[in-house]
DNA sequence: TCTGGAGCTTGCCACGGTGGCAAGGTCAAG
DNA sequence: CTTGACCTTGCCACCGTGGCAAGCTCCAGA
């Protein structure tokens, strides 16, 4: 729309203004996760503006944890001027339910692992819990 | 100890009885964490209960969330009679604040998630805030 | 105008931890 | 002996990112 075009960023400057390292962008586009990207003539890539915030909007995403696969869905969605929000949100969703499993996850092994450490004095003899635990006494069922 | 040796299993039932798969198992080996493993004379590997006893470690181990790295330091502080359990414990606490680490970023990455989820109507209009966020509405601060 | 260095291009390998598949050998039961 | 279950090795895939190499391009300074 905007006849003036911009000078067009190489992928270098275009990785510094969106947080996206040049690399990620070239796999991000393998992906087709982003729109043609023009060349010059040298066959350097050339970046817009339009691009760009499609970077910096899969860059957040990336920053919430999405998957590549995800934001791919994601994008379409952005682009479809006739998407119903439910479908935005349903993905939302379940990504928030993905997340809350791995936090549950990893929140019970540190739970297990604070017990232990709690558990082993931690000086120079030999005796310790943890390695009791790991060794078969895993059986604790007051962890 | 058991004088008896028992008929030795395969890796079949080796990985039936820790919980870990055959693939897994023959990985482990590659990767040194298993000590010698005897062959038939067809090629088979031979699991005693020492073996086993190992796998059992390293499976409950995984399930503790440590990299095969950390576990291979942790076999050799079992097996050495001499460990201080100083280094057990340490080993321990740095992989406890890793979890930790991780888990901040995924519940900060689930707050955000949340409070756009929240404030997305899902129905079959296309406004969503979600989007808005990811497009670059994301410096909303309360979040 | 020449030159050096920064930046671009493509392509391949690596990580961690796991799964899958293929082609071949082995073993036990029928 | 045949059949099917199991074993062997080896390679490819995932996901997301980084690194390195060989070659080309561009710009600024001498």
């Amino acid at each position: 729309m905007n006849e003036r075009p911009h000078p067009g960023m190489t992928i270098g400057q275009a990785a510094a203004a969106t947080g996206v390292s040049a690399k990620m962008i070239r796999h991000y586009e393998a992906l087709h996760l982003l729109p043609e990207v023009p060349r010059t003539d040298a066959g350097y890539r050339q970046y817009d503006e339009r691009t760009l915030h499609t970077l910096r909007f899969i860059r957040r995403a990336r920053d919430l944890g999405f998957g590549l696969d995800e934001i791919e869905r994601l994008l379409t969605l952005w682009a479809d001027g006739g998407r119903a929000s439910a479908e935005v949100k349903a993905l939302a969703t379940r990504h928030m339910a993905d997340l809350d499993q791995r936090i549950a996850r990893m929140a019970a092994m540190r739970r297990t692992l604070m017990h232990l450490v709690h558990a082993c004095h931690g000086d120079g003899r030999p005796d310790c819990p943890i390695l009791d635990d790991l060794s078969g006494g895993g059986s604790d069922p007051s962890a």
